[in-house]
DNA sequence: ATTATAAGATCTATATAAAGACCAATTCTG
DNA sequence: CAGAATTGGTCTTTATATAGATCTTATAAT
């Protein structure tokens, strides 16, 4: 980051992030799992772990998905061949959908 | 990071995270939003856009989250009350859990 | 009530994510 | 087709997220 961005969150990402903290929290203690174990599992800190349970929007979010993979927590609603297979639908349908957006109408030339 | 650490991501977070992305990529050409024009208003980079669409998964949640938000994507399938009302719930019923797992049963005293 | 353990908090060093600028390759649209 | 616009890379700079260590506080189980 070059210059100093001040990034500003929707209420709608806030709460996202914080119910999967929070969803992440709750697994953890239905699987007894300490802070450290369930980290180290993921191969993050504590500390990581830590704000990712807060809702801290500035986390990577592959180590919050890794997390709340570990616990069991579904991710769309779906399990791992339902994810692929999702997955692969969307990449079709991409294919066929233009590969870039085009805004301005070019100006029409007609003085000559 | 002090030492650099080699992250792995299994399967489902690396699906998942494309998934988004792809889910992303389609909103955006649905609503005709150039990728500058989506990245001005989510307050990142394009290129940053651009990863978040890839499916990297080393991009803050956060920028991932305001960027889905902002073409309409619905996060754990619901609107703003939904989500709201849920993560309210699930701070609830956090505080009733207990606040840390305990793991190691004490040793039992009985020689004295 | 004790006490070991987990969780919370803070600090430092450092690897790296991200912005910004640039150029190359694609791709719509007239 | 033409040519502008969009997208895809690459490179550099810099702010910062993260690991790791340490200390404090809270808590659960005896």
């Amino acid at each position: 980051m070059p210059k100093s961005i001040i990034r500003t969150y929707s209420r709608y990402s806030r709460d996202a992030a914080a119910l999967l903290g929070a969803l992440i929290r709750e697994a953890r203690n239905e699987r007894k799992l300490t802070a450290q174990e369930l980290a180290d599992r993921a191969g993050i800190s504590r500390g990581l772990l830590q704000r990712i349970e807060k809702g801290n929007l500035k986390c990577e979010i592959g180590a919050a998905f890794e997390v709340a993979t570990l616990v069991g927590i579904k991710l769309f609603d779906a399990d791992e061949s339902m994810l692929t297979k999702y997955l692969t639908q969307k990449k079709e349908k991409l294919a066929l959908l233009p590969k870039s957006v085009r805004k301005k109408p070019r100006v029409v030339r007609d003085d000559f």
